[in-house]
DNA sequence: AAGTACGTGGGCTTAAAAACCCACAATATT
DNA sequence: AATATTGTGGGTTTTTAAGCCCACGTACTT
């Protein structure tokens, strides 16, 4: 019927971005969680697409990562056809 | 102290993007709320950010106004120095 | 072999978003 | 003048992320 992403699809696009940026640094789960004051646990949830994170996660990780909130958005993505 | 934005600051930036992109269509609150099966009166709140949403809201937000994600955080934004 | 760090998963409580609805003043349309 | 549409703010209930902690198996280090 539709070739839109769904919210769980669209947290495991963003779950593999961070994952590509925090392994980019070298960085393990509890070093990150150090740096943006998120548990480690947390974080590996988040990679893993298991949770519907806020924007509130959004800034504390590109914070931790010191990268611009927007790429963690960077993924292809594609929009419904009109 | 801290030249970085907080939760709240963040929250507005995003809503002014997301005002942007609405007007830019020429939609009105509720016309995009029957796009993105959102309540109209909590698109106001969004812009005005006055709500920390959630992956699952930019994702109906960005749906709504056809247009990718990552455009919703193409604000300037400065991380903190180092 | 003892110690340390890793990712993972489970569980808990509290705060807040989601998902609604309603009402109103102001503006625009007919 | 009457009607429709707009943005806004207040409210409610249900759902769920935030913010924790703990425990485990694996792997690396000493």
């Amino acid at each position: 019927m539709s070739n839109s992403l769904d919210k769980k699809d669209f947290q495991i696009l963003f779950g593999k971005q961070l994952e590509k940026f925090r392994t980019a640094k070298k960085l393990s789960y509890r070093q990150l969680s150090q740096r943006c004051d998120l548990d480690h646990s947390d974080i590996s949830k988040i990679e893993k697409g298991e949770t519907n994170i806020q924007l509130s996660s959004v800034l504390q990780l590109s914070k931790g990562l010191n990268i611009h909130p927007s790429e963690l958005f960077n993924f292809e993505f594609l929009l419904d056809k009109e």
